[in-house]
DNA sequence: CTTAATAGTGGACGTGAGTCCATTAACTGG
DNA sequence: CCAGTTAATGGACTCACGTCCACTATTAAG
């Protein structure tokens, strides 16, 4: 890979994409999505406006692609071992991701809420942050049903969106999510 | 009631405040939350824009009020009859939301967002919307533990957390709710 | 009738998102 | 070296939310 394609004009500057996510990371943890203007982040990482919007379609894109970049392994495989029950890798899923949201939380609230009126931007947060949390669990609850910790009849497709939807209606209502949370799920689920 | 508190100054006109909600909802029906300016509102109505404000503090909340004024019915008590099965009950209740989000929803949607960014609105919307409809679920998973319909081992709040959550998660991802699934989530709960 | 209080109206204002554009800078290919 | 192409910059611009204000209209109380 790579794609060396060295194409005409100026090329862009490849360091200044970094220092812009960075410089949004920082603001918008600091003091809140709403609070942080893009000419504020511009400002901060040393570049113009527009060049921003080179880059990124808007604020919510800008910010997605800071975080993914910052902490995009919250959607790793997380390699189902045998020796602990699916369960328990459940719920150690859902405590790792609610840490990450302990300190993101207010952020991914904000994104959530950009996406609902903003249809490529909805597009571009399922596809890099929903889609692959929910599908790990989905495969994370297939495997249960092949060792027989959950019984065939389950749905895993609707299970799997009820364990989201369950702290995605925690997240946005303005609750905590704490591992007692995550441990309460697990044993919903796991019955 | 009614207050008749013949306050000093010139009375507001109470007509208005319907005439501008039923702008509000028509417009946003029409064109969507985002498409529809207060301003246009205001126009639409016949009156200031100012007395708007005069009236409700945000764009969220005029719309809110809006819907409540329109379909509030749909958090209901709805009398647990104790010929139908709890989970028929619950069936029930999640078609009939599902039909009113299915004329709402996109509206819906945008009043979520509005709470992720506006402290006081999200507590109306908890207040005015998802208390009511959390606690009737609530209700009648006890009541279904009554009658020996659920174990007592279940959490009916978690479990109220995971219906909605559930429908919140399918709504917020893009997702239309129809009648397979509010049977497909009773059956979960019921399972 | 006069005074005090509140509502309605129209318009100015401040802020932030996102767009557009002219100018300058950096690079490629001939 | 030159022409073509793309990036970076700074500034102007549009739009919508929400605020503020001056002025007028409507009411209750004295």
């Amino acid at each position: 890979m790579h794609e060396e394609r060295s194409k005409p004009g100026r090329p862009r500057d490849r360091a200044a994409d970094d220092t812009i996510r960075k410089a949004a990371l920082r603001l918008v943890r600091e003091r809140g999505y709403r609070n942080v203007a893009i000419t504020t982040i511009a400002r901060e990482a040393g570049v113009a406006r527009q060049s921003v919007y080179n880059r990124w379609a808007t604020k919510a894109d800008l910010v997605l692609d800071a975080i993914f970049e910052d902490t995009g392994r919250n959607a790793e495989p997380a390699s189902l071992t045998p020796d602990i029950s699916c369960r328990m890798h459940l719920e150690a899923f859902l405590k790792r991701v609610f840490d990450h949201i302990g300190s993101d939380g207010g952020t991914l609230r904000a994104l959530i809420a950009a996406a609902q009126e903003d249809p490529d931007f909805q597009n571009a947060f399922r596809e890099r942050f929903v889609k692959p949390r929910e599908e790990l669990v989905t495969r994370l609850l297939i495997e249960a049903q092949d060792r027989g910790e959950l019984p065939r009849s389950a749905h895993p497709d609707l299970l799997s969106a009820m364990v989201h939807g369950t702290f995605w209606y925690r997240l946005l209502n303005g609750h905590d999510l704490d591992h007692g949370l995550a441990r309460e799920i697990a044993a919903s689920v796991f019955r």
